[in-house]
RNA sequence: CGGGGCAUGGUGUAAUGGCUAACACGCCUGCUUUGGGAGCAGGUGAGUCUGGGUUCAAAUCCCAGUGCCCCGACCA
């Protein structure tokens, strides 16, 4: 991709209001744009690190049996009445022209029961695992903290289907590890925690995970030794020890909550008669799970995590572009050899964003630290004198020569290794 | 929903109740420039969130509304 193309410029300075490490970064670099609180348009650099997180997801939950669906995000009233759940507040509410009821979802155990129970009748359609990643609806109170609540927002949600309360549980434990593994993928792993939680309106307890940010959201107790954490909510009401090991000094941590999971038991099957024949011929209720990641608080805690003070630092694996490329003269020959490598990288299906813009170095450098590529790769007079190019990992602080021809290998090697 | 703050070109700011609302950045034209937000010259762009009020006179004072931000409550 030239830059040159690319769709929104960098800003200097931002709006005085925005406060939060996320919003203040996502914005000025151009990967964002609001439209009003808590709603927000991702433009081609921040819609690239949706899809890459959404690519991540994927992996980890097809690893572990699930298959992507798409519902919708119009419901009728019918459906949320039958579950006492029509006068939840955070649900938007709107009247077709022929005076139709509707809401929008913000959640979906609603809408996939009574579609599971229309397929799944016996012991041998058990157990089942959906998932999909669309538009949650949350009419928030407030709205803040950039792109860590808002009332429109892209959500992976997860149900599981099972015969028994241990074969949900077990693949209960599998989404933690599931969950680990997105979160580590995407650059957060060392400062997320499984925290115990109160369940709402779902169960009596879940599990969140929470990432230690100061914009975060919810305050957890963690215990240093179990690396484990309990949301304040569950302290005020219960007692103040670790739930594993009994410690009684926690230590209180803001966090951010990026993922939540619930085991639901038999509380939705029960609402929509979601029952299956079990091998004595014995109707029994579906036992589920739901399982949620919202993607644009995902990304906004992994921006509150992975920067420095001159702007981004993004993981490899959901980077917008993998390289970075500067030229710094705009002399027809070193135009001519960074025009050439970017052409090779392309051919190798390497992410590369080139930077051809007829600006000063200085405000190109500035640019590229604030967008948060991995790998800058300069092309210079004083490179090519060496016959080589020179890279930079942004988060480290020095640079290397690394010779063309030896290009390729090199950089197969670093992202492979990311 | 309770409390607090803010609202002026695209962005960030300035402007004792009184002159044609100023400056920087951006943007446009031209020339020059290229290792850390370059230089010169010329140009573009707001009538000050909305509605009322006070006043000879309001960006400025008063009232109401709206929007945004922060703290708290809520949080599926």
């Amino acid at each position: 991709m030239y830059q040159s193309k690319l769709f929104v410029k960098t800003q200097k300075e931002v709006p005085k209001e925005e406060v939060s490490i996320n919003s203040q970064l996502l914005l000025r670099a151009g990967f964002i744009d609001k439209l009003m609180a808590g709603v927000y348009s991702f433009l081609p650099l921040g819609l690239r690190v949706l899809k890459k997180i959404e690519k991540v997801i994927r992996e980890e939950l097809e690893k572990i049996g699930a298959q992507e669906i798409l519902l919708p995000a119009l419901h009728p009233k019918e459906n949320w009445e039958r579950t006492n759940r029509w006068g939840q507040e955070v649900m938007f509410k709107l009247r077709s022209r022929s005076g139709k009821e509707l809401g929008l979802g913000w959640t979906h155990e609603e809408i996939i029961t009574p579609l599971v129970k229309k397929f799944v009748k016996s012991y041998r359609d058990l157990p089942l695992a959906l998932y999909q990643i669309q538009v949650k609806f949350r009419d928030e109170l407030r709205a803040k903290s950039g792109l860590l609540r808002g009332v429109e927002f892209i959500m992976k949600d997860l149900y599981s289907f099972h015969q028994t309360l241990e074969d949900l549980e077990n693949y209960y434990e599998k989404v933690k590890k599931a969950y680990f593994q997105i979160f580590k993928r995407c650059g957060i792993g060392k400062q997320t925690f499984l925290t115990l939680a109160s369940g709402g309106t779902f169960s009596e307890y879940s599990h969140e995970f929470q990432t230690l940010t100061p914009f975060g959201e919810d305050f957890i107790y963690l215990c240093e030794k179990c690396k484990v954490g309990i949301n304040q909510q569950i302290i005020k009401e219960k007692n103040y020890r670790c739930y594993q090991c009994g410690n009684e000094k926690l230590e209180v941590k803001k966090a951010i909550e990026v993922g939540n999971i619930f085991n639901l038991k038999e509380k939705f099957a029960r609402y929509f008669n979601l029952t299956f024949k079990d091998r004595e011929g014995k109707e029994k209720f579906v036992l589920m799970g739901c399982y949620g990641i919202g993607l644009p608080r995902l990304m906004g805690a992994i921006v509150e995590v992975n920067h420095d003070e001159k702007g981004i630092c993004w993981p490899i694996e959901i980077a917008p572009f993998q390289v970075h490329l500067i030229s710094v003269r705009e002399k027809r020959e070193i135009k001519k050899t960074a025009q050439t490598i970017y052409q090779l990288l392309e051919n190798q299906k390497i992410e590369v964003l080139y930077d051809d813009r007829a600006k000063s170095v200085g405000e190109k450098f500035v640019d590229c630290d604030l967008i948060g590529i991995p790998l800058r790769m300069v092309i210079s007079e004083k490179s090519l004198r060496k016959k080589s190019v020179e890279i930079k990992e942004r988060k480290k602080k020095v640079a290397r020569l690394i010779k063309i021809k030896d290009l390729l290998k090199f950089l197969k090697e670093k992202l492979s290794l990311c």
